[in-house]
DNA sequence: TTAAACTGTATATATTAAATTTACAGTAGA
DNA sequence: TCTACTGTAAATTTAATATATACAGTTTAA
């Protein structure tokens, strides 16, 4: 699992809690601990995904766009880390003459993309909004 | 995630899949593809987890020693990789006086722990013998 | 009773992925 | 037209993953 999708979430929660539901990239390194490139970067793909909007130039910055009751973790795991539960390395070789060496990869891929869409199903119960909650009952 | 979950699981169903259900190290390092000491430190664990059993010595190696109709991959998760569903890499930080940034890590721990069980009720229903037709079906 | 073939485990090394840093072009507001 | 932003790429550092090596302990068989 990558850890865009919990930079991701935790930019779009603090958006969501912020007057104005906007932050610069500066802003929301600083809160997530990472550098402002790297922001930049996943705030980029949720643009692209219709999840903020961008301000460039003087006092520009991210503003959220989308409804933080109805928006799910699933889009934002979507729009971040699609993908990523399968691990880098796949044990077997489709040479090998043997069945279960040369066929295992394209089952546990099988396996791992049927995983992804049932953590999507969960995913998609929680709201940013809820995230949120969650994080002001604790105190 | 850990690619010793799938070590794991490519190791039990090649074992299930062998008359005797036995191989040593080598060969079961052969068919996945890594090398024997690393097959035999997953399978310390999977012994230590009662899945396999273990003969020292001339013609050792590992012996299955579960039902491959009723052991399900989420008794392979649970014993290869508990945990490994959240990624190392942790956003916000507990000493900021932000409610975001000091609580996002508590939050998003809970998320995961909760995904892992929902990823696990779907591990539960896949048995090494489901994987081990799957594989043969491809032929 | 000793040599051979295994496992168990630790440690060192190599490789790969992840994260940071730096840099700079493009854009918009003052 | 200067300044403060985003977008993006490339270089570097750091951390995680995987391999290789080594050797003690165990069992079997000659």
């Amino acid at each position: 699992m990558n850890s865009d999708f919990v930079i991701a979430s935790h930019s779009l929660v603090l958006l969501a809690n912020l007057p104005g539901h906007m932050a610069n990239s500066e802003m929301i390194a600083e809160n997530v601990c990472t550098n402002p490139a790297r922001v930049r970067k996943i705030m980029s793909t949720l643009r692209k995904n219709g999840l903020v909007k961008t301000k460039e130039g003087i006092g520009g910055g991210y503003i959220l766009n989308c409804d933080p009751e109805k928006t799910t973790l699933s889009q934002i795991y979507k729009a971040s880390s699609y993908g990523s539960l399968k691990p880098h390395w796949c044990t077997g070789d489709p040479e090998k003459s043997c069945v279960i060496s040369s066929n295992t990869q394209v089952i546990m891929d099988q396996i791992f993309n049927e995983s992804e869409l049932h953590l999507q199903s969960f995913f998609n119960q929680i709201t940013i909004s809820n995230v949120l909650e969650r994080i002001k009952n604790l105190e």
